[in-house]
DNA sequence: CGGGCAGATGTAAGCGCTTGCATAGTCCCC
DNA sequence: GGGGACTATGCAAGCGCTTACATCTGCCCG
């Protein structure tokens, strides 16, 4: 199998033109049959592939998609990819890689516009929350972009109904009899209008309400988006209401994290207190974690393909709109008098 | 800030040539500082941006990495690729992400250097076993490329020192007290003779030997590299070797699904069986889990790092191994005898 | 039986850079 | 004061494709 140089070669072994050469290759119309698969043949004999480069250069298409994304090693996040990847590999895109740290001691580096000029054909925002200018200047680069688990104003979002599920979950604390339900989520100043650990919190306040709860502000804690965020909240929270008998947690990391400071604190789950998370996470069966859960390979999966039905300009534009499953664990059970 | 048509624009606005404004704009010598600045100045304000491709055609270089890895759910791999991404972004390298899912229902699919062939400058394989017909097409494709955490003969690593590592855990049990201890590991076939498995078991052998400890059979048990994996291997163990009272196994989510089984046969960790696995996951505190902890992000970086000087022609070419350090936490204690 | 059409194929002009080679200047030193 | 030697810059030929447009062949129909 030698190397071959390029279509030229191609061509003149198939004793056709590299525009013939092009459009069989590509499966586009007006090639016979006979042609395509002779040229077929010699390409696989020549073991040719065509230069993305030149490709792109030629076409203006690059065929590949950026992943921006604060981390890879969060479950929400490896999901996502993970699926968003796979659907792109199978449509013949590639997935380019970028992260964006979000980290408690660093601001995060802003995203850079320039770094994707003319590299991508589409973008997918995951998990990241961007500001103002940051989406601006990413619009500016013209293509299409889609943010999922992060919401932004006037742009496509592939997301939970956030809402409905922080309902969801107190409800299920509320239907065990607990009264003081309290509510750990990410921290304030990424809370913009669209996100997530908003309608959560949102959907925590319409259960209470609806069953005739107060929602005192001593019942939330804000910390950081991952293990030892909810622990620290937790022990906040066990300080300042020593009576909460159940918590929701915006996230199964943050709940897993509340799990362990409840422990620490010598209180068990969930005869002291219940804990019920988002996510469904692998390892929430680690400490029979409660959870309301959702598919976050399929979300990328799905994000995926309507980033490319809008590439290739057949997308209906709409926001796809994911529901949440509660699956029942030992993290949650009645209130020790119920 | 007008999109700038290309380089011809800055050159003419620039007053100067298309090559100085190439060579100004990448740093190379032989332009002056005063026509540099100036050069700058003018692709600033127009906001030009080479276009990648161009660069790539015209250059041969394409300045992306395809990072190839079964999964990056999974947290070595993504403490890896996250590690790698970062340290690749900041030397201006793209990361070209490929999965290659191994799954207990399917066969893996085969990776094909014809989806990397003029896409990438190097190769990164994280984690994935390849064949040798596998290895031989991505070494045609003329690129350096490294294997972080699972290596192949002949081709430069970047890993653990699995052998002294299993060693460690095993000591570490058998300074416990332990005389019946048994090993969980990953599936048999895809054994060879330089995976991460095999040398962690080795060193398991090693330590019993040493220890003058029979390594019999049925103290073996292998299955998948996951929770699940975990859980099966250890019910099986322990129906097959009741006299158990530890068990290594070769990963943490291997080693958290076995205490999971533990607990589900109704014993206790570590009072009846303890458990020490190999990663320094970060969920492992969920279950006080005791392990041989190494930084995979930092290795993922490491292995980034010494591909682009290969890539530069600046590398030493040698292996990178990391040692692994104990984390004692709650889920290894002396048998109860003892 | 000729015009018209549609499908198959070829021609060639880019796409926007990089870089080998040629051309000016500059500065030294004998 | 002229020959090197070196630096700064320009010229222009690619890099390997895609695609608008031209061309050619048959074939159908009036």
């Amino acid at each position: 199998m030698t190397v071959a140089r390029g279509i030229d070669e191609v061509a003149r072994v198939a004793g056709v033109s590299t525009a013939t050469v092009s459009r069989a290759l590509r499966g586009l119309p007006n090639v016979s049959a006979a042609t395509r698969e002779r040229v077929r043949v010699v390409a696989t004999e020549l073991g040719y592939v065509a230069s993305p480069s030149a490709a792109s250069l030629a076409s203006g298409r690059t065929m590949t998609i950026g992943l921006l994304t604060p981390w890879v090693r969060h479950w929400f996040f490896a999901n996502v990819i993970e699926g968003a990847e796979r659907t792109l590999q199978s449509e013949g895109f590639g997935a380019l890689l970028y992260t964006f740290e979000i980290s408690r001691d660093a601001p995060r580096r802003r995203v850079d516009p320039d770094v994707l000029r003319r590299r991508v054909d589409g973008i997918l925002v995951v998990g990241l929350p961007l500001d103002a200018s940051e989406v601006a200047a990413l619009v500016g680069l013209g293509h299409p972009m889609i943010f999922v688990g992060s919401g932004v104003e006037g742009q496509l979002t592939v997301r939970l109904d956030d809402l409905a599920t922080g309902r969801a979950a107190t409800e299920h604390l509320i239907g065990l009899g607990h009264r003081c339900i309290g509510h750990i989520s990410g921290s304030p100043d990424d809370v913009t209008p669209f996100s997530p650990p908003v309608k959560r919190r949102q959907g925590w306040l319409a259960a209470l309400a609806a069953a005739g709860l107060a929602a005192e502000p001593s019942l939330e804690v804000h910390g950081h988006f991952d293990l030892d965020g909810g622990r620290e909240s937790m022990l906040q929270l066990l300080r300042q209401r020593p009576d909460v008998t159940a918590v929701f947690a915006a996230s199964d990391e943050m709940a897993m994290g509340a799990i362990l400071a409840v422990r620490e604190s010598g209180l068990d789950v969930p005869q002291d207190v219940s804990v019920i998370g988002i996510d469904g996470h692998d390892l929430g069966e680690l400490v029979g974690l409660t959870t309301m859960a959702h598919p976050a390979a399929e979300e990328g999966s799905a994000a995926a393909a309507l980033l490319l039905a809008m590439i290739a300009g057949t997308a209906a534009q709409s926001d796809l709109i994911y529901q949440t499953r509660l699956v029942e664990r030992g993290s949650t059970g009645p209130p020790r008098g119920g």
